[in-house]
DNA sequence: GGCCGCCCGGTTTTT
DNA sequence: CCGGGCGGCC
């Protein structure tokens, strides 16, 4: 890439020489570009191979248009450690899998088998999902992993509710064990564990990369920060990009504090702001940059538009969700009309089930359109996971997850009185599928003998089949053989999903067949291994890379999160949806965030809207506007301004201070959002009452870990303490709401 | 083992 | 309002 196309910032930022850098890039500010010019000048100027500079992304997508751009830009250069975060520590780990004790075909457990999991050991333990909710236990074991706080830890001073899932905990980690299986979190922590532990593999890392580059920087967890310390020598050299404003994923662990602290925590960083803003016009940026700007913690930054001109952004209240989406559809063809097209075009919203009158009025009014759905249909399409199920056994005989799923499917007399005994045969052990299925065998008789006798040889069989080498491919084709399940499911489905089904099926054989005729030499590697791990560490659907076909797109504003669109269309613009509301809860500053993400996806126009009364879970509700609306510049935006009724909008939803009127132990246990990101960014209320018994207390907070107190002032429910974190600092966090578990 | 009816709860999502 | 999960029944 020419150095001249690069404005004198990006410049900057490119030709770094050494030490860890901060790249500050706001929307629309060139921010790929910069990583990819940066990427290459390290390359050519420093003369380092392609396998010294390691490039760590948050999605597979992102690595996926990283490496294209630069096939592109450089055919000849290939760099080999471009990757998410997990498939790089899954890589790492499987490198030094004897080390670790591993084998090097493990199984990596997804977000459905952990559930699944969670789920059986809760019922094991005699307990119902009513006394233990197995999402709320799961996202806690995260939380627990994320710290870095291991099973004993977690047993150790939980009190109550803790204690149980702290043992669920305990179990659900044995259970793995056993199937030689880690789960997403386990990727990074035994990896993170083995790094702290083994210095000779931290030092063989840390001598290989010259350099690590790190993408969407604000959205890193704990875990992933502790790994790139691990990895950068000295905290060297590291570049980290990524925007502070566009920190939209705390509620899955990403902490702003991260990129917020940067240059402390990596001392002599250079700090670069990217200003010029590419993407979008005046207008657009004008009022997005106003909407950022109250934001409390943030890098004070300013957003330059290009100087491109035009028409403002456009409010519009409207009576109801109906109305709003036929607005929305008539504003579209209308922009069609004028010679747009309608994949141009974007329909924004907080949450999935706005989705619906959008839908129905498009469908209505002939505007074609896609949605992405809240979960990813084909790998939770029952089917595929049941062909992979069959896979994963072959490819790891001890993975008892996935033989629980296919045990009786198709159904062989193999229910759920044989499932409990064979979760016995299994019972605290490394034991392989078909010797437990052949002890379990020997408990039953006639039929059901005979099914359990046979599955066990197939699945011999299949495993024989990994062990020589045969891909994805054949394995299907064996296991669709040899259980009829291609039958089974068209005999059982009604006649409108089945031709559904038999297209899954299809499109996993294509995926087997392509993947077979791809692959390249992969030493010690048995290629469905290989395929397994792939789609474990890429739920992305098959054919979402494929180009656009010419529709608009609806989308939440998480999924529009890195896209651009010439037209954007942001509804539900109103209180208790942008900024949500959840349980008495708001997290203003990460809707304020949210709210400028879907504001900066537009390129030509944007149009704002909000309803005056909206159907939500059958209730029909008269909600307010967002307060954020008031915050946008009146020489920007045109059309319907709010009314808000006394002249300070945010002071008529004031954050009621939460008050529960039951005891603490009755609180629902680790609400990540009750947590003070940074310290300092607000205005302390609580008195100064000083609380010297604190002191020196030693606390383990779920998501930073491991503390002491330092500082404690306040009473009841306001009783802030001064945290000293091992590894994150010093934090002030609000007693009442932190979860802590004191050390005895 | 599978189906039907009732009740409850309900953001955002990648790996 | 709608979908998932559970309990009861065949």
């Amino acid at each position: 890439m020419n150095q001249d196309e690069l404005n004198p910032a990006q410049r900057e930022a490119v030709s770094h020489e050494g030490g860890p850098l901060l790249v500050l890039a706001p929307a629309g500010s060139g921010k790929t570009r910069v990583v990819i010019a940066r990427l290459l000048h390290l390359l050519d100027r420093f003369g380092w191979s392609e396998d010294q500079l390691l490039v760590v992304t948050f999605t597979r997508k992102a690595a996926r248009e990283l490496l294209h751009r630069i096939s592109r830009l450089r055919p000849s250069s290939r760099p080999s450690w471009v990757g998410t975060f997990h498939s790089i520590a899954a890589r790492m780990l499987r490198q030094h899998a004897d080390r670790l004790g591993l084998p090097r075909e493990f199984t990596i457990v997804d977000g459905p088998d952990q559930m699944q999991m969670i789920k059986d050991l809760v019922g094991r333990l005699g307990l119902s999902e009513k006394d233990v909710d197995p999402k709320k236990l799961a996202g806690r074991i995260g939380k627990w992993k994320s710290a870095g706080v291991d099973p004993d830890e977690a047993a150790r001073g939980a009190f109550g509710p803790f204690r149980v899932q702290a043992e669920i905990y305990a179990a659900y980690q044995e259970n793995l064990g056993f199937q030689k299986a880690l789960d997403f979190d386990d990727l990074l922590l035994t990896l993170v564990r083995c790094l702290e532990n083994d210095t000779e593999v931290r030092g063989f890392y840390q001598r290989q990369f010259e350099h690590i580059l790190v993408d969407e920087y604000q959205d890193t967890n704990p875990l992933q920060e502790r790994l790139l310390r691990l990895l950068s020598r000295d905290r060297q050299n590291v570049t980290v990009v990524g925007d502070d404003d566009q920190s939209i994923y705390r509620f899955r662990g990403a902490e702003v504090g991260h990129i917020l602290s940067f240059p402390k925590e990596y001392p002599g960083a250079r700090k670069v702001v990217l200003t010029v803003n590419y993407r979008s016009t005046k207008p657009i940026v004008s009022a997005a940059s106003s909407m950022i700007s109250p934001a409390l913690a943030r890098y004070k930054k300013e957003m330059v538009s290009t100087g491109r001109s035009g028409e403002p952004v456009i409010l519009k209240k409207i009576d109801s969700e109906w109305s709003e989406a036929r607005f929305v559809a008539r504003a579209i063809r209308e922009k069609v009309g004028r010679g747009a097209l309608f994949r141009d075009q974007a329909v924004l919203f907080r949450m999935n089930a706005q989705a619906q009158p959008f839908v129905r009025a498009f469908s209505e009014m002939g505007v074609p359109f896609q949605t992405r759905g809240a979960v990813q249909g084909f790998f939770n399409r029952r089917e595929v996971r049941d062909l992979l199920a069959y896979l994963r056994v072959s490819a790891n005989p001890l993975d008892r997850v996935s033989l629980g799923r296919i045990l009786n499917v198709p159904p062989r007399g193999l229910g759920e009185k044989a499932r409990e005994r064979l979760e016995q045969h299994f019972g605290n052990a490394a034991v392989c599928a078909w010797e437990a299925l052949e002890r379990l065998a020997l408990d039953l008789s006639g039929k059901s003998r005979e099914c359990a006798r046979s599955f066990a040889n197939d699945l011999r069989e299949g495993a024989e089949m990994v062990r020589n080498g045969e891909g994805p491919f054949s394995l299907l084709r064996f296991w669709l053989g040899r259980t009829g399940y291609e039958e089974w499911l068209s005999a059982g489905s009604s006649e409108e999903d089945s031709p559904a089904r038999q297209d899954n099926l299809r499109e996993l054989l294509r995926m087997g067949e392509r993947f077979d005729g791809s692959r390249g030499v992969e030493k010690d590697r048995m290629p469905t291994g290989v395929f397994l791990e792939e789609l474990a560490l890429s739920q992305e659907d098959p054919g979402e890379s494929g180009e656009s076909p010419d529709r608009v797109s609806l989308l939440t504003i998480h999924q529009a999160k890195g896209l651009e669109f010439p037209h954007v269309y942001l509804v539900g613009a109103e209180e208790d949806i942008l900024p949500m509301k959840s349980r008495e809860k708001v997290d203003v500053e990460e809707e304020r965030r949210l709210f400028y993400v879907a504001m900066t996806r537009a390129k030509e126009s944007l149009a704002i809207t909000w309803c005056l009364t909206r159907q939500l879970f059958g209730r029909t509700e008269s909600p307010r506007p967002s307060r954020f609306l008031a915050d946008l510049p009146p020489d920007a935006v045109q059309g319907d301004r709010p009314v808000f009724r006394s002249e300070s909008p945010v002071s008529r939803h004031p954050q009621e201070p939460v008050r529960r009127p039951f005891s603490a132990s009755f609180s629902p246990p680790f609400r990540a959002q009750d947590v003070r990101p940074v310290a300092d960014q607000r205005p302390k209320a609580s008195p100064e009452i000083l609380r010297p018994e604190w002191v020196g207390k030693k606390v383990v907070h779920p998501r930073f870990g491991r503390g002491q107190v330092e500082e404690a002032r306040g009473e009841g429910g306001d009783l802030e303490l001064s945290i000293r974190f091992e590894g994150s600092g010093v934090r002030r966090l609000l007693e009442r709401f932190a979860n802590l578990q004191v050390d005895a």
